[in-house]
DNA sequence: GAGTTTGAAACT
DNA sequence: CAGTTTCAAACTC
């Protein structure tokens, strides 16, 4: 590690001022006793949807130890103490920092001997201090630029140690070894033997996500991916894995990227924001989330080319189309806004929820044609992100498999209910 | 896979 | 603001 102290520089992303230059503008942290970094934890979207790099993990104890030790940036070893609580071990929790961490400057981070560690001090009112381990101490190749590539943002280590997160929104997917995962469970004390292939950066793919949760690489051939041509730029995401040419929306190209995204919010301060964003219920555009009309001729809006068919939304006043055929009663409603960033759907609505009610009630029988192609469908659909969220919430599978059977008995009820044309139940739904 | 169509974004 | 051009994705064959 170089003489430099650490510093946080932070690029200019679309949540801050996009009017500002394209100077960047350094903030310096200088922890004395120790880290002064509070992270709030917070829900991640399910629109969260690309690719990230996982890391291995430390023992627990000893990589919180080391991320303390070397984030002191007066040289002083932090040392925990016996009744320091060590938050327990949740190898896949999602942890985001946001740019309010930055600009307050309540973050820190570590970087010697080419590892990199993330450690919170979470304040309390007792004298006990709760620790928070974001990263684990992970190795990284101090010979290139090393980036940690999560959900499209990055915290990127330059050699100097500086760390610059380009986003806003940062989040990290920690994978837990699982040669690691017996000794923790023993323990979390044990030493782990610092065998470089257990600790360096490794990427995972995301073919395990719904599809609906998967980026679509772009294939760009002249915008270099820095005009909203670019879907990956268009979403405030670097391209990762894609066929594009003559790339620039990568880290390598980070000055050129941000003079990018402060041009076109120049043009257009609503760029990087979902355009067709509605909740299921209203067309009210929210703050800071407008909605946007298309301005189809050909397609009907029945086709891709539609970014309201696209975004499972119909068209509204707000659109100029022309023989649009995406009315509120061609979409289906199990459909509205529901697969697409910026989605309606809470944790306690379910594309379900949405379900109308038909027909007249009867009293004990329903239709025939209850479980038709789009019921079954949206009945799987929420058996799915079902199974998706207890995923990325680290619930256990027996608790999994319960879940998804509670899921499924509300969803009968809901169905059933819906047949009969009474009224929904309170849905009661939560997978916190 | 190549060529065409489409509509959003960019440009004038 | 309107018209035109550029662009990348969707679509067709």
């Amino acid at each position: 590690m170089s003489g430099n102290p650490p510093s946080i520089v932070l690029l200019p992303t679309s949540s801050s001022s996009p009017t500002s230059n394209t100077s960047v503008p350094t903030i310096s942290t200088h922890p004395t006793v120790r880290p002064p970094l509070i992270l709030h934890q917070q829900t991640i979207q399910s629109n969260v949807s690309t690719p990230y790099k996982s890391v291995v993990v430390k023992p627990y104890r000893e990589s919180i130890q080391q991320a303390l030790t070397t984030a002191s940036g007066d040289g002083q070893p932090i040392v925990l103490k016996s009744n320091d609580y060590l938050e327990s071990h949740q190898p896949n929790k999602r942890l985001a920092l946001d740019s309010s961490d930055i600009n307050n400057s309540n973050i820190t981070f570590s970087s010697t001997s080419n590892t990199l560690s993330l450690a919170t001090v979470i304040p309390q009112s007792s004298p006990h201090s709760t620790l928070r381990l974001v990263t684990p101490s992970t190795i990284i190749n101090s010979n290139e630029i090393s980036t940690i590539q999560t959900s499209g943002q990055q915290i990127l280590l330059q050699q100097r140690g500086n760390l610059v997160i380009t986003q806003p929104i940062v989040t990290l997917q920690v994978q837990p070894d699982p040669n690691l995962a017996q000794k923790e469970n023993h323990t979390n004390a044990i030493l782990f033997p610092t065998d470089p292939s257990h600790t360096n950066i490794r990427i995972s793919t995301t073919e395990h996500l719904p599809v609906q949760y998967q980026r679509k690489p772009c294939n760009c051939t002249k915008s270099m991916c820095l005009k909203l041509y670019c879907d990956c730029f268009a979403n405030g995401l670097n391209c990762q894995n894609c066929a594009c040419l003559n790339c620039h929306n990568d880290a390598r190209h980070e000055e050129e990227r941000t003079k990018a995204i402060n041009a076109t919010l120049e043009r257009n301060p609503n760029a990087f924001k979902s355009k067709m964003y509605k909740f299921a219920n209203t067309t009210t555009a929210q703050p800071d989330r407008p909605l946007k009309g298309c301005n189809c001729k050909k397609s009907s809006c029945h086709k891709r080319y539609c970014e309201c068919y696209e975004s499972r939304v119909p068209c509204t006043n707000l659109c100029k189309c022309i023989g649009c055929k995406n009315t509120e009663q061609s979409v289906h409603p199990l459909n509205i806004g529901f697969y697409r960033s910026g989605q309606p759907k809470t944790t306690t609505q379910t594309p379900l929820d949405q379900i109308p009610r038909t027909g007249p009630p009867t009293e004990t029988s329903i239709p025939n044609n209850v479980f038709n192609m789009e019921v079954t469908e949206a009945l799987a659909t929420c058996l799915l992100v079902t199974g998706q969220q207890c995923e990325m919430n680290l619930t256990s599978d027996l608790d999994t498999q319960q879940t998804i059977l509670k899921e499924f008995q509300r969803c009968m009820h809901q169905i059933v209910r819906s047949a009969l044309g009474r009224p929904p139940l309170p849905s009661t739904a939560s997978f916190d």
